[in-house]
DNA sequence: GTCGGATTGTTCGATGTCGAAGTATACTGC
DNA sequence: GCAGTATACTTCGACATCGAACAATCCGAC
């Protein structure tokens, strides 16, 4: 028989939050990869690395790491494919033989230009579920808890 | 130099909550399954399906789809690390010849038993930042956000 | 009964993701 | 200037993840 598990009701809340946190956000990277994908040939990832590209200009990996919030060797990954598929460029920096400033490509531009107003179209769409209040209450609340959390154990 | 891209007020607020809530996501689970691998050597989807087994009993492979929102191929994956680890094993169904019926092995058993309050505690511990009404809040919005995305275009 | 379509699961190839270990380069104290 | 440490990136191995293509089985129409 399947096992009985109550928990505390600070338990049973807590968890019932994240649950909801985490499938929600599945739910809606889900179905938004999908059309990255089907439409534009572009995993979430790499569309992460254009748009970071796009909007903040060249940088070196180290930066892109922390702007979209993965390691180090998940971005010389995602650079990899990206190079390959001729949408960025790794450039060397004079002052600095270690870093590899990546840029995007005209080809690079032009995709990102093309995809990021279609893909905050649907985004918008998706969020459109929600009432300003409640999208910018949500924002809120998320804000509170990404930060808490990325502060809590530092040392560890 | 850097590309400008306002996009309308609605546009700009959708987007603005769902990169924090994305992040959000990232960072918690994040931060959770760093303690489930060193403490337990477990993946966040390894936990997943033992969770499931446990609150549930033991169920075929597609249900388990159903449960934890991922494709098929990738629930043999998990429930084959799984199985070479000790912790399921497949049962055949005689009514029906095509289902794999996963369950808990004694082992299975023993390592969700333990490993479950402990991750409930963590999960509790990070929510902790949120007052309880913030997390009802939380959970309400999320609910709200993945039930609307995943009833949108149920014909693609 | 049989055939065609649906369902269940596996396999395959591509990508993402991490941490550990390795290489190259820069920096700091002395 | 040299030694030791720190930083930037790559490589490697393991797992997750998907969709497409495939195999086995079931089921419904006839």
């Amino acid at each position: 028989m399947p096992s009985r598990h109550s928990g505390s009701p600070r338990e049973v809340l807590a968890l019932d939050a994240f649950v909801k946190l985490a499938r929600a956000a599945t739910t809606v990277t889900g179905r938004l990869n999908q059309r990255l994908q089907q439409d534009h040939d572009l995993t979430e990832s790499q569309l992460g690395v254009l748009e970071a590209l796009f909007h903040l200009g060249p940088m070196p990996q180290s930066e892109l790491c922390r702007k979209i919030l993965r390691s180090g060797s998940n971005v010389t990954t995602v650079v990899d494919n990206l190079e390959r598929a001729g949408l960025v460029r790794r450039a060397a920096q004079d002052d600095d033989r270690r870093v590899r400033v990546v840029q995007l490509t005209t080809e690079g531009r032009r995709v990102i230009e093309r995809v990021f107003p279609l893909h905050a179209g649907r985004v918008t769409e998706l969020m459109g579920t929600l009432t300003r209040d409640e999208q910018r209450e949500l924002g809120r609340l998320c804000r509170k808890l990404g930060l808490a959390t990325a502060a809590a154990d530092p040392e560890d």
